[in-house]
This record gives C-alpha cells, sequence and structure tokens, in this order.
DNA sequence: AAGTAAAACAACCGCAAGGGG
DNA sequence: TCCCCTTGCGGTTGTTTTACT
C-alpha cells in the first residue's frame, strides 16, 4: 500500500491544453476561486490532473501575468536575482511582477545563460570564467608536484579572492532575514511607502553610485515595506 | 520548397515541505 | 509523534516554431 497517486492516470488528458479546457479552467476559477487543485479537475470537468491544472493557471491563465518580450531591465534584475538566489525561480518571480518562475527559468536557459557566456561570465557562479578556473584549478591542483610553500602561496590567493568575492556579496545586501535590515528609526512608514526606488536600491545595492533615486530610505531590500518580506508582491 | 538544426516554449515528473488528523 | 495528503518547486523532457542551407 502507497500512497495513491494524484490523479488517475488512465482517464486524464495529457500534452498540449486546448481552448476547451482553458476556458473551463478559467470559468470554474473565476466562480469558485483557487482551491483545492486536487479535486479541482473533477469538479470543473477537466480530464486533468490537479497538478496540471495548478500549472495551467498559475503559468498562462492568470489575469495579472505579463505576456511579452522581457525588457533590457528585467534581464539585468533577474541576473543580480540569480546571484543572490540562485536557482530558486520562484523567489526571482516574485521579485518580477507579471512573470512566472517557469517563464523566468526558461528564459534563463535560452537566453541569459547565453548571454553571460558571451560576456565571459559563469552563470552558474557570476563570476569571470577565466577567474572560477582558475580558482578551481588552484584547488583541485594542491594534489600534484607542487612544493609546501607553494601551496600556501595558493591557498593565500584563493583565500583573498573568496573575501573579495563576499565583500561583493555584502554590498548587495544578502542578510535575508524575515525582517529588514538597519533602519533610521526617524523614517515614517507612510514616507517610505510611497518612496519609488531605483533598480540598484530595490537589489539593495545602497550605495551603489549609480543610484538615481537619491531616496533617503535605501534599506527596502528587495521591496520589503512594513517588515514583510512579499514574495509574491 | 523541402529538409534539418537550433531555439523557444509548454508541460510533466519526482521530490520535499508543511499542515492536519 | 507519526503518517498521509496536498501543494509548490526545480529539473527535465517533449513539442512547436524559426532560421538556415
Amino acid at each position: 500500500m502507497g500512497r495513491s497517486p494524484c490523479c488517475e492516470k488512465a482517464h486524464t488528458n495529457k500534452g498540449a491544453w486546448t481552448r476547451e479546457e482553458d476556458e473551463h479552467l478559467i470559468a470554474y476559477i473565476q466562480a469558485h476561486g483557487e482551491g483545492c487543485w486536487r479535486t479541482l479537475p473533477k469538479a470543473a470537468g477537466l480530464l486533468r490532473c490537479g497538478k496540471s491544472c495548478r500549472l495551467r493557471w498559475i503559468n498562462y491563465l492568470r489575469p495579472d501575468l505579463k505576456r511579452g518580450n522581457f525588457t533590457a531591465e528585467e534581464d539585468e534584475l533577474i541576473i543580480e536575482l540569480h546571484r543572490i538566489f540562485g536557482n530558486k525561480w520562484s523567489l526571482i518571480a516574485g521579485r518580477l511582477p507579471g512573470r512566472t518562475d517557469n517563464e523566468i527559468k526558461n528564459y534563463w536557459n535560452t537566453h541569459i545563460r547565453r548571454k553571460l557566456l558571451n560576456r565571459g561570465i559563469d552563470p552558474s557562479t557570476h563570476r569571470l570564467a577565466k577567474e572560477a578556473t582558475s580558482a578551481d584549478s588552484m584547488r583541485s591542483n594542491s594534489l600534484g608536484a607542487v612544493s609546501e610553500q607553494e601551496k600556501i602561496t595558493r591557498a593565500v590567493k584563493c583565500e583573498k579572492q573568496e573575501i573579495q568575492f563576499e565583500r561583493q556579496c555584502q554590498e548587495l545586501n544578502l542578510d535575508l532575514k524575515i525582517c529588514p535590515p538597519y533602519q533610521q528609526q526617524s523614517e515614517s512608514l507612510e514616507k517610505r511607502s510611497t518612496t519609488v526606488l531605483c533598480f540598484y536600491c530595490s537589489l539593495g545595492l545602497t550605495n551603489n553610485k549609480e543610484c538615481c533615486c537619491k531616496r533617503n530610505d535605501r534599506n527596502d531590500f528587495l521591496g520589503m515595506k512594513h517588515d514583510i518580506l512579499d514574495c509574491r508582491s
């Protein structure tokens, strides 16, 4: 006795959704809201698995989705967020209104990866490919015919590179606590909530010289307002 | 115009987390 | 506390579209 399958595979459709199925799903969710995905297909008269319905709704049918090409600013934002979060597509999607994790993931794999590679940047580490290669080889090479003194020298060099990288990360404000980072006590919430962030401040690059918003509050890390991390804003 | 390769997009699958009984 | 169920996530695969020869 294992757990029951998520759906009766013999009686469910697979593959591309038809217009009719889309209409059924939209109509049902508009009437009843998003609820139990497991029971939804039957209730909506769909021969689909609940997971499939959920995916279809979230990725393509939701009314708040933004279709169309990614802008250059969205590109850069995705790159910065990926540097912070890694392959946490849902977290990244949470900072890009109207975009889904699946959409971003596909876009990353088909466009941005290549774009970074063309820039000589390793997409997985966000470091210069040469730099990453030499750092890695320095680590792996330690078994070769290298003197103890040389090993120490290389280790120190590696350490320095890592410290430098960490400093760069710190500039991004990686404090991922639920509460926002340090805030000036004198600021009022009203004032903060109406401030529009520039691209750099929205990423937590609070001291970036490219900052153009010149606002007083530079602590609304990734759009966190009023002490709440709104991942699906 | 036809065939092929590459790119882009859509959907599925398996797993893990969290909640409730 | 444990077990089961549901949901959500990330990786992967399959299909369609576009570009090129």
